[in-house]
DNA sequence: TTTGGATTTAGACCAGGTCTAAAACATACC
DNA sequence: GGTATGTTTTAGACCTGGTCTAAATCCAAA
């Protein structure tokens, strides 16, 4: 495991700091948005996202959150994962390379410290490829179903 | 590798019997979707599949050919597969389990023959977890673009 | 204070994909 | 054959997640 991996999350009032060492100016809905979604490990859609930004009163609109988003994707501080099956896309507040584990029954997904980046040594890539990214969902049934 | 890893595409011929053999009706239009998509080594979407189908004139509906699809999914007759990125859903005439690479650059994808169950094991679960499936995209761009 | 670039906004728009109700088809039975 | 029953297909309306746009707002610098 790397720095990043075990870098803790931030607090609020360290998030305008954040984005301006992100290259992102950190407006008043930047900012809400980012509370939202970077301190805390998650695994979230940008509507769901959208909807607990303007949970207690409007205050940023769609369209922001969404360009948002990628300009948060574009800095790396959030990472994007879409499920193999329905595509669904959600926007993980952890960046450092890891794998998913997706819980068939429950829809529920869960972060997991793998060495993503080694599993791809044991596949057989072209010469020339240079390896940009990992992932690796692995999907599961729960034995005991409660 | 195992056996389905080696299984060759069925011909055109075949496809009526080998409906049949998953319990799915070989209707004329399921033929003829099954006919595009399972002969050969291919990831397409839905919809580029709909336009070969009806390439030379129309032959099978929009929405005949994405519920025949998803019969086929539930078949195990092709696989799904969305990229990571973008979220688009791409069918994979291939089922055994194998790993795929995808060129940031052309967006192409190919498969790889990657024992993706075994990679799974070096993923720590939950004890009562039993694997599914896995999933593995390795991303890559090429050093030497043409 | 004014100015100009960056940002936000609401809502129109777009693209995949699904749903629906009617038509077409297959099968079985008379 | 004819007719009844269940299944499949169809066109097109619809839905949903996401993007685009043009106007309004904000903000920093002069």
């Amino acid at each position: 495991m790397n720095d990043e991996a075990t870098k803790k999350f931030p607090t609020n009032k360290e998030i305008p700091s954040l984005l301006r060492s992100r290259g992102i100016f950190p407006t008043r809905q930047r900012i809400r948005v980012a509370q939202e979604m970077l301190c805390q490990p998650q695994h979230v859609t940008a509507d769901q996202l959208f909807m607990a930004v303007n949970a207690k009163h409007p205050a940023v609109a769609r369209a922001t959150v969404y360009n948002t988003l990628s300009a948060f994707v574009d800095a790396g501080l959030v990472s994007v994962l879409t499920m193999p099956d329905g595509g669904t896309v959600y926007y993980d507040s952890s960046v450092h390379h890891h794998a998913h584990i997706f819980d068939e029954e429950s829809g529920e997904l869960t972060d997991v410290d793998a060495d993503v980046f080694g599993l791809a040594q044991h596949v057989a890539l072209p010469e020339d490829a240079e390896v940009t990214g990992v992932d690796l969902v692995v999907r599961v049934r729960r034995k005991t179903t409660v």
